[in-house]
DNA sequence: CAAATAGTGTCTCTAAGACAATATCAC
DNA sequence: GTGATATTGTCTTAGAGACACTATTTG
């Protein structure tokens, strides 16, 4: 009778037909555009990095950054390495999107997907100074309703325009998977994961836990609403936002002058308790 | 210049290392437990379906239903491929829990699990009559906060008792991760995927999208809310329960006679509008 | 009738939405 | 002062929880 240890000694994986893992991930960052009045605050778009594939498969096109998984990682740690790696950011949060592995999604064979939202503040990556390689690049996203009950994904950086037409299918449990109608400059099936991302990024920002992690340490209210609605492409009243976020956030002492008009005080957000 | 086609004509993937990628399947059903009188409605007791390994390593100990991905599958697919194998009954609903790939988290090797909730009708699991194998059984769940903000787990059918003691640690986005602290008689990391999938499970069913699933096509509304009273271990008023749940189910003409009470309305879910 | 579940009405309380009003700065 | 944002107060409304009450059946 065999021991485990035997067992073990002996065995051998190879055996099976296995698939090459990789995480992509959907990197978000809120970017300022330029104030249209020296005493107006600037406006917000939703951001989203994308590189641009040098080689084969879909050469020239777009796509969200990701790496095979290595053996020594979970696939968080991967998702995190490379996002860091495309962006000199470590991102505080990160979360699952969901698996893809539809057979066939890539032309270079058997490749399943792990895809996780992360979030990072514009802010530190200004300070970083993301190396402005022309392959990569922050796209202003877009995810609304179109015709038919679909959706329709814009991702628009300067001249450069991506598109994708997205069917919504309810799946159990209320959840939605995306399947791809129409995309083009979008590499893979990242139309799909872009969509997800996006709808579970969203999901999040109304309980308020995601959207700390696009702010620096310290911000006003004001800024914490703009980063809200610039998510969830809503607008809310200040009072109202403000009275909903109470719980979560804790004053400082400090204030930001000189912006034209009256001087907001500095919150920073309250460790979240038990 | 090379097109796309040379490329793939001439890629390998078989440089890389792979891993293993399999999906473990918590499979969870309400059992009723024997009526103690005429009169009274029966208990309900969460249960979970767990398998005993015949096999090196953790040979002997009790693990969730899983297997290796196929080439020809999602996994989502191969998650319900599996849990029809072991119950006989496909299940109407599945959700995505997480992936679980800490290195070393298997001793035979790179292998990573995609755990995934499914959700099965008793009455159609005593229908298909499952093979009724000493090795696949249906263990009542139970997990509560113990001592030190950690987690109980307790598995038990008939005199057989699993038990873990988990930590649960607060990760980005307001999810929480288990991690283990002691488990006897689970295989593998599987205390932490049933508790993740515990957690997955009781966060639907506040919103009413996993409970109906738990149910035959028809049923009381008694019957929905002991359901739900179950899952997530609290009590509710009747009253209320009745008033949140009535826009999603829809009444049916029939009735449940004969239990020495007043007779009870068969309702059906009510599809969900968009 | 007794025991048990089925089902309804309504009061209260809280949280979210709407709106009005005031405060404070830079130019 | 003007134009802008910052901040507070309060009215209204929708939904969740608590509770009291009625209805209906079988042994």
């Amino acid at each position: 009778m065999d021991s485990e240890k035997e067992f073990l000694a002996n065995y051998s994986l190879k055996d099976y037909e296995r698939p090459s893992v990789t995480t992509d991930v959907a990197a978000f960052k809120i970017g300022a555009e330029d104030k249209t009045s020296y005493r107006k605050n600037p406006e917000n778009k939703l951001q989203l990095l994308l590189i641009k594939r040098g080689g084969h498969p879909f050469k020239g096109m777009w796509a969200l950054p990701g790496g095979f998984l290595q053996s020594d990682e979970t696939v968080e740690e991967c998702a995190l390495r490379e996002t860091q790696e495309e962006t000199g950011v470590r991102p505080v949060s990160i979360m699952p999107v969901g698996v893809f592995s539809e057979p066939g999604r890539d032309p270079r064979g058997w490749i399943i997907s792990n895809a996780y939202v992360s979030v990072i503040s514009d802010e530190s990556v200004r300070q970083k100074g993301m190396d402005d390689a022309a392959d990569a690049q922050w796209f202003s996203v877009s995810l609304v309703r179109g015709g038919h009950g679909n959706y329709d994904l814009m991702l628009t950086y300067e001249d450069i325009t991506l598109r994708a037409v997205l069917a919504a299918e309810r799946t159990s449990f209320g959840r939605t998977k995306f399947r791809i109608l129409e995309s083009s400059g979008l590499a893979f099936d990242h139309a799909a994961i872009i969509a997800a991302a996006l709808s579970a990024l969203r999901a999040e920002a109304k309980s308020y836990e995601a959207i700390f992690d696009f702010l620096p340490e310290t911000f006003t209210l004001t800024a914490l609403q703009k980063v809200q609605e610039t998510i969830m492409n809503v607008t809310v009243l200040p009072a109202n936002f403000r009275r909903m976020v109470s719980r979560y956030v804790e004053e400082t002492d400090e204030y930001v002058r000189g912006e034209g008009h009256r001087p907001a005080k500095l919150y920073r957000r309250k460790s979240p308790e038990q």
